[in-house]
DNA sequence: TTATGAAAGTGTAAATAAAACACTAAGACC
DNA sequence: GGTCTTAGTGTTTTATTTACACTTTCATAA
């Protein structure tokens, strides 16, 4: 657990063995102040006859693992290729492994235009990321990716929308025990920016004021001496999350009681 | 998701092809009013030439799963072939899947003696599980099954030390925002036992009072007219969980706010 | 320069929950 | 009848939650 090479020093995997078996899908949030988005991939497939369209959808990004290479790692070397970013937060939420994870025809289609057997079990360890920055190269092994939001999706490929629904229950329960949604946000931020994020993935409405209170009573989220600028109204003033606060006073959290 | 058949129809794979690379670790826990235990299987291995004893130490419950089952029922199938009981309270908390899962000789020594390759990679899918009754079958294919004690636990095969871990932790991250200790718990059970059951889990000391006054709030525990019995003491009253009620008002303890 | 629009920022009172704390009650057993 | 052991109870103080409305500050347009 210890020594762990810093970041700089990953390099990420990039040949050798593929594990057949396993795979890892990560689902990446990211907040453009307006809405919760996940990056999808499209997936479009053409008749290579005809040209007609055969498949025109998104899944989530996701890919096979090494296997000379870790769980972890394969998430952060997914979200690398995808983003150019490492250190980026990344979470464990549940292992999908149904033995009928493909049925629809699309995805037969597809696995098996892909040169892959559809009737193999793949099993897919399920991570959620959470993405501040927009900086994202938009393309990912050569096909389209995108910002969608959360809320506009109702069906994805395989089985990537239930997996897209398992990731949202599990960030609502981590973001009501943990601070990690400053993760979504620019390190400097403004309060209605935060409130708002809490709004949207938890599905609630907010008091300012009392929201205001309670950020307030977490000595951790710090106001800087800098406010907000270009906007058409009252600048607010700029926060950010300190971690060292944080981490220092972490303990008391853990006796919640019951 | 509906339609699913009732626990009475499950008729268990005991048969069928083993997929190999992927298992199922079930981290069994119970309680006898005194320690929080955890179920746990004797690893023996003797030398077949010099009777030396080569391995002598605990392992998790676990298995293999085959190819066309489901995760969760691989993982009811341990706990039904453990306790001849299903519909048993059953949580996925985590994957593990490191490629240096197997470091120890000794480790390598057992799965060699029983026909298994050391080098080959297996992910493991942990689940862990809450168990009231204590009626279980003490054998588990021809080994010697025990109730451990948590805190005296150290070290454990293969990587099982760090599963039950992590398996701890999910286990106190879920009972501070749900209700469900009662599963360690007879259907009928006194309000000191719930309170010793959370004081051991989360490794605090509660105020006799203010817990009864918690409790109280909760509606879905119901005070039955009905006296513990055969204490050398003032008799407790009975409380049972009432699921009705739970779910009923469930909704309102989703929003938690922040 | 003034007016307008748009979001920022602020306080108080009432209700609820949390925390701290010590004695009496009821049964079993001798 | 006495002793042992755990059950069960109430009050006060402090902290948190909830509900609620007006003023401030900037950019922009008139």
């Amino acid at each position: 657990m210890s020594h762990l090479p810093e970041a700089e020093d990953k390099v990420y995997t990039k040949t050798g063995t593929i594990n057949n078996s396993v795979s890892v899908d990560c689902v990446i949030f990211g907040f453009d102040f307006t809405n919760l988005n996940v990056l999808l991939v499209d997936r479009v497939l053409y008749d290579q006859e005809t040209g007609e369209e055969l498949i025109n959808d998104l899944t989530l990004t996701g890919n096979h693992i090494f296997e000379h290479e870790e769980l972890d790692d394969a998430a952060s070397r997914i979200l690398f290729e995808l983003t150019g970013l490492e250190n980026i937060y990344l979470e464990q939420f549940y292992t999908f492994g149904s033995p009928n994870r493909i049925q629809r025809t699309k995805d037969k289609i597809w696995l098996e235009a892909n040169g892959r057997n559809p009737k193999s079990r793949i099993f897919t360890v399920g991570y959620y990321s959470l993405l501040a920055s927009e900086n994202i190269t938009l393309q990912w092994k050569g096909r389209n990716v995108r910002w969608i939001p959360v809320s506009t999706i109702y069906e994805l490929a395989f089985d990537h929308f239930e997996i897209l629904q398992k990731a949202l229950q599990a960030l609502r329960k981590k973001v009501i025990t943990e601070p990690i949604l400053f993760e979504l946000l620019p390190s400097k931020f403004t309060l209605s920016q935060l409130q708002k994020l809490y709004e949207i993935i938890l599905g609630i409405k907010l008091d300012k004021r009392n929201f205001r209170k309670k950020i307030a009573r977490m000595d951790y989220l710090t106001k800087l001496e800098e406010k907000q600028q270009g906007v058409a109204h009252k600048p607010a003033w700029l926060y950010i999350f300190d971690r060292n606060i944080y981490e220092k006073n972490r303990k008391e959290l853990l006796d919640f009681a019951i």
